[in-house]
DNA sequence: GACCAGGTAGCAA
DNA sequence: TTGCTACATGGT
């Protein structure tokens, strides 16, 4: 089984995979221990994921982020969770907020990911007005409902569906499985990629706000999942996803961005939130702010 | 038993 | 365009 072990000395900035993968920016990777979102870090514990049909695990031990896979998928380890990213630099740009800066420090080593397009489209869809545990766990059951198993190391994963598996599902059943109303949201999402009539990838390349009204095109999905996912899984690191708290961030630090709609509020935040007076790494900050004003006690 | 959670669709004005 | 409101479910 290949094996490989990335020096995090090697990593501007640093890394945490811990933070990184347990602050609700990615409902797509679960510990083996089971203990997602209790606070526990003790025991270097193992995180898997499926993508492309392949299971991959990862660990963060004292010096390295070290992967398991059926293939050798440092590429993809470093792809997934953006280690070329320079967290150094971006925050020795980021503004100089008192805020900021504890959130900074708060989650510090915390980088963004690179998730797959549609289950980013979809978890995003069924997290609205449901926290983040939930959203993890709803993951987890459409994956172990719907997505084909994988045999790895002598233990079975679930793949997150396809769009063609998820399409199969209907919306009594989704809503059996405790989705509530959005239940068909997600159904007539899967019909539409399935169907070849779009794609969340249509997205890339456009401008960023042309990209985020591009993905509204689907059901369930609004300015604030759209900016989810081309934050999250289309590389546009500007995107700033206005949630109930980057909303309470906004009414209590920084009231003159408030403009009354979506998208000028969005423009007024990304260039408070982006660097030396561009929008560019926005959305970094706008994680690390969500993640501390979320869990800190 | 309110209140809240990474909101959106549908409809009225 | 903007401004309501209904919509499921589970935890505190």
């Amino acid at each position: 089984m290949p094996t490989g072990a990335i020096p995090t000395a090697s990593l501007s900035g640093g890394m945490d995979l811990h933070v990184t993968l347990e602050s609700g920016q990615s409902y797509l990777w679960r510990r083996e221990d089971g203990r997602m979102y209790e606070g526990v870090t003790d025991g270097s514990p193992w995180y898997y994921t499926v993508v492309d049909g392949e299971v991959l695990r990862v660990r963060q031990t004292d010096a390295a982020i070290e992967w398991h896979a059926s293939a050798d998928a440092e590429g993809l380890v470093r792809e997934l969770l953006r280690l070329d990213d320079d967290l150094e630099a971006i925050f020795a740009a980021a503004p100089d907020e008192p805020m900021l800066g504890e959130a900074y420090e708060y989650a510090n080593g915390l980088r963004l990911v690179d998730d797959p397009p549609f289950p980013t489209l979809i978890s995003f869809i069924l997290s609205q007005q449901m926290r983040v545990e939930r959203i993890h766990s709803m993951t987890t059951t459409l994956a172990r409902e719907y997505g084909s198993e994988i045999e790895f190391d002598s233990r079975t994963y679930h793949a997150f569906p396809t769009p063609e598996e998820l399409a199969t599902a209907s919306e009594s059943e989704l809503r059996e499985l405790g989705l509530g109303y959005r239940a068909p949201y997600v159904v007539r999402t899967a019909e539409m990629v399935a169907a070849g009539e779009a794609h969340p990838t249509d997205a890339v390349g456009l401008p960023y706000e042309d990209a985020r009204e591009s993905l509204t095109r689907f059901v369930g999905v609004g300015d604030k999942v759209a900016d989810c996912v081309l934050l999250f899984s289309l590389g546009y690191l500007e995107a700033v996803p206005l949630d109930t708290w980057i909303r309470t961030a906004i009414e209590d630090h920084f009231p003159d961005c408030d403009r009354g709609n979506y998208a000028d509020t969005s423009r007024a935040i990304r260039r408070r939130f982006g660097v030396d007076d561009a929008d560019d790494y926005a959305g970094y900050v706008q994680t690390y702010v969500f993640h501390y004003l979320r869990t800190r006690s």
